[in-house]
DNA sequence: AATCAAAATGTAATCGATTACATTTTGATT
DNA sequence: AATCAAAATGTAATCGATTACATTTTGATT
C-alpha cells in the first residue's frame, strides 16, 4: 500500500497525495476528502523510510541518557515518549552510562538517522566543553546538565538552590558537622555541591574539607565513602547525598552499622525513591520534577523542530524539600 | 557524504563499495581494502533511511512493553538495548500502559518503520488471544507473557514454581491462613496464582475465596486490599503479593496500621526493589532475573533476523526466592 | 468576454542505498 | 593457447515518499 495506489484509486496525482496526507495548504476541500477517504479505505499507513529518505527527516527523535534503570531517567523518558507518540514520533532510547565514546557514537547514529531531534543528558565531559556547532546541528535540548556559555535549549533544575535548601534544612535542626557526598563527574553535582558550601558559609561555619566528599555516583562508593566517615574518630552528625544512587550506598553503611537515624546521625538526600518513603525514620529529600523535565524538554524540542528560529531558552524547574523524619524533624 | 563519494574516490562502482560496506562476499581483498580505507578517511556513516527504503528492513527493533517506569521494564530494556547496540541496531521504545489499543498502534508503527524485530511484552487481552498471523509477519520475541498454542520465539520466567516456592516457605515458617493477592489482567499473576493455590493444596488446606485477591496490579488497589483485610474479624497470619507494586502498596497498609512484621503478619512478595532490603525487617522476595530476560530475548531476536527459518522456542528462566526476615526466617 | 494573478494540480527528478541482471576478469583444466 | 565455469565487478532499476518546476484551472476584475 503506497501512495502511488492511493493517488490512483483517487483519480490524483502522487503529489497532489502527499500534500493532502501531510496537511499542506492549497487543496480543494473536495479533493482533500476524497484522498482522506481512500487513504483510510485502503488502511494506507506512509512508509516512514520514504519520508525521510527524501525530506531529509526522519520522525525519530534520539534520547540519549546515562542509564534507563536509573528512576530519574526511566520517569524522563515516560515523559519524552508520551510526548512524542502525540507528536505522531518514536523515541530512540540510548544509554552511554557517562561513556562519552557511546555518547559520540549515539550522536553519530542520530545523524545517520536523520533524527529529527535529540534529547540528550550529557556526559559530564561534553556538558564541560559542549561545542556551539552540536548544538547547531540540529533541534536538540539538553536536559538536567548545564552546559555554559552556550546558545541551545535546555531544561535544568535548580540545583544550587536545592542543595542550598537540604543544607540549610539540616541546619536549621542543630547540626553542624555535615558532610556532603557528591558526584564528581557531573555539572549537577558540583552546582549542589556549590550550594551547600553556601549554606554552610552563610551559617559561619567553616568548611571542612574531610566532610566534603567527591566521588562517582555509584551504590559501592557511596558504601564506602559513608562506611569510612563512621569509622573516623570525629564522625559527622549529618550526612547529605547528591544522588538516589549515593543514598542507597550511604544509609545501607549506615544500616550495616546499626547507627540510629536521627539520633546519632541525620540523613538527607537528593531523588525520591520508593524506599525513602518505606523505611522508619522516612528520609527528608529534595524531589526532582522527573516527569516534567522530560515532558518540557519534549514540547521544548517539538516547538524547535517546528521553528528553527525561535531564540533558544534556559528553563530550570523548581524541586522540592519534602520534611520527613531521618533529619529530626516532627511531622 | 554517500556512497557515490567513496566509489568515485575508490575508482569503483557503487555496488562494489555497498558489497563491501555490507560484508557481502565476492570482493578481492585489494579493493576491499582500498574500499575500507577511503570510507574511514572519508569517514562515511551510511544513511539508515536509504538503507531501510531499498532493503526493506531497518536496522531499527521495536521494544513495546507496559511502562518504562517500572523498574522490571527499564532493566529489561536496558538488557535489550546493550544488546541491539552491539549488533549495531537501534531501539525504538513504546510504552502501552497495558492498553490494547495503544498496542495496536505500535504494531502498526513498527510495520511502517520496517523493524527488523520486535520485542514485546504483551497486555493481558493480546496474550490471550494471540494471532498466529502476527507471530508470523516479522522477528518477533514475546516476553513476561506467555501467549499460549502459539509458534512464536518467548523469554517467561516460571512462574507457577515461584508461586509455589514462595507460599511453600511461609507454610514452612508454619503460617497457615495466607493471602495472596494477585494481578487479574495479567498471564503472569494469574499463574503465580495457580502455583499460590497448588501449594496450599499440597500442604492439605482448602482454599479460602476471602484470601484470594485478585486485582489491578497497582499500589493503591494493594493498599486498599490489605487495609480490608487488616481490618476483617479473622486477618491473615500472612500476606503474600504477586508484583512489586502490589507489594509497596500492601506494605504501605501494613505500615499503616502499624502491625509488626513478622511477629503479627508475615509478609513476602514477586519482584525485589530497593526497599525490600532497606526496611527491617528485609522482605523475603523472589527476584526475576530482570537482565537476563531482555539480554536473552535480545539475542533470540537477533538469531531470528539471521535465521528465520530456525525453529521458534520458548525459554524459560529461573527465579530466584531469596530469604529474608519478613518471614520469620533467622538468617 | 478578455485578462491575469493566484490557486490547484501534475510531471518528473530526487533522496542514498541495495540488488537484479549483465558483463568482464580470473584461473583451473585440457 | 583455448576453453569455460566461477568469481568479481559494473550498470541501471528500484524502494516510496517529497518537492522543484511546469502546467492547468479558478475566479476576481476590467
Amino acid at each position: 500500500m503506497k501512495i502511488k495506489d492511493i493517488a490512483e484509486a483517487a483519480g490524483v496525482s502522487t503529489a497532489t497525495v502527499s500534500r493532502v496526507l501531510s496537511g499542506k495548504q492549497n487543496v480543494r476541500p473536495a479533493v482533500r476528502d476524497k484522498v482522506m477517504a481512500v487513504a483510510q479505505e485502503l488502511n494506507y499507513t506512509p512508509n516512514r523510510a520514504a519520508r525521510s529518505l527524501r525530506s531529509r527527516r526522519s520522525s525519530s527523535i534520539g534520547l540519549i541518557v546515562a542509564d534507563i534503570q536509573n528512576p530519574f531517567f526511566a520517569s524522563l523518558s515516560r515523559a519524552v515518549e508520551d510526548i512524542a507518540q502525540a507528536n505522531d514520533y518514536s523515541v530512540i532510547l540510548c544509554n552511554t552510562d557517562e561513556n562519552p565514546e557511546k555518547e559520540k557514537m549515539y550522536l553519530e547514529l542520530m545523524q545517520n538517522e536523520n533524527a529529527a531531534g535529540i534529547i540528550l543528558a550529557p556526559t559530564g565531559e561534553l556538558a564541560r566543553n559542549f561545542p556551539q556547532e552540536l548544538a547547531d546541528s540540529g533541534p536538540m535540548v539538553v536536559i538536567d546538565r548545564k552546559v555554559n556559555n552556550i546558545s541551545v535549549d535546555s531544561v535544568v533544575i535548580d540545583n544550587f538552590d536545592a542543595g542550598q535548601t537540604l543544607t540549610r534544612h539540616l541546619l536549621d535542626h542543630g547540626y553542624r558537622r555535615i558532610a556532603g557526598l557528591f558526584g564528581a563527574n557531573s555539572v549537577t553535582g558540583q552546582e549542589r555541591r556549590s550550594g551547600f558550601e553556601a549554606a554552610l558559609r552563610a551559617a559561619g561555619l567553616d568548611l571542612d574539607q574531610e566532610l566534603i566528599i567527591e566521588i562517582a555516583a555509584k551504590e559501592v562508593e557511596g558504601h564506602a565513602a559513608v562506611s569510612r566517615l563512621l569509622e573516623a574518630e570525629n564522625p559527622p552528625e549529618a550526612i547529605l547525598t547528591s544522588s538516589g544512587l549515593l543514598a542507597t550506598g550511604a544509609f545501607r553503611a549506615i544500616r550495616d552499622k546499626e547507627i540510629a537515624v536521627p539520633q546519632k546521625i541525620a540523613f538527607a538526600t537528593f531523588d525520591e525513591s520508593p524506599w525513602t518513603t518505606m523505611i522508619r525514620p522516612a528520609i527528608t529529600v529534595i524531589e526532582q520534577p522527573t516527569y516534567a523535565i522530560g515532558q518540557t524538554a519534549g514540547e521544548m524540542l517539538f516547538k524547535r523542530i517546528k521553528d528553527p528560529e525561535r531564540p533558544t531558552r534556559q528553563v530550570v524547574l523548581s524541586s522540592k524539600l519534602i520534611v520527613r523524619q531521618s533529619c529530626g524533624a516532627h511531622s
